[in-house]
DNA sequence: CTATATTTGCCAATATTTGACAAGTCAATA
DNA sequence: TATTGACTTGTCAAATATTGGCAAATATAG
């Protein structure tokens, strides 16, 4: 499993019965690229998702919190210390939006 | 807070009483570069780390989480669901030790 | 004011990511 | 087994993003 994101996005397309084909000119992107981000081998632009959740009929901020946990993955997938980091991180979110 | 990392860069360079000008030739860069890190303008790279670690003789563990949870954060900070996309995150770390 | 430490701004150099195309695989089926 | 359509993969130039290095600005201490 290398994106869950792009594994939503596959499954939601093929639900929808629709082609790369058919969804990717309306990315403006082409199939290839589409193929690439289904698999995980290319990142879709941050603010493509609205577009992309509109098309294939689902909830944006779920596939956009999706997108999100795949970026995080991607920072710290290889390390001993991913868990250590991940609380770190959590503390100055949780700081920041108290601070609101 | 911008970056905890350059925080305790320079938190700890200075209980050592090592200037810039000092830690930053160890690192292969100048003062400027060695600055904005600290200030989180600039990343330092994950590889420099360990010698960072020895300069400050702390512990290098601790200082990769740092600057791991940094990276995380930079990544989630202005996200709204930035609280769930971690917890998707931390799913899949952990779903990847346990297949070791 | 002077000297030293740090910070900031700028932009060229370097590195990373993307876009576009061509060629490839795979499955269904005529 | 040849054809077709859907998808995947590889390559590489172009677009973006990040960094390195220098000069100038600011800050601090004496």
């Amino acid at each position: 499993m290398n994106s869950r994101f792009g594994e939503r996005v596959s499954t939601l397309r093929e639900k929808q019965k629709l082609y790369l084909r058919q969804v990717a000119p309306l990315l403006e992107m082409d199939t290839a690229q589409l193929s690439k981000i289904e698999k995980g081998l290319r990142q879709l632009k941050r603010e493509q998702i609205t577009v992309l959740a509109e098309i294939l009929k689902t909830n944006a901020d779920k596939l956009l919190t999706l997108w999100l946990a795949d970026q995080i993955y991607a920072a710290v997938k290889d390390e001993k210390f991913a868990n250590e980091a991940m609380q770190g991180a959590n503390k100055k979110i949780n700081l920041k939006k108290k601070e609101k």
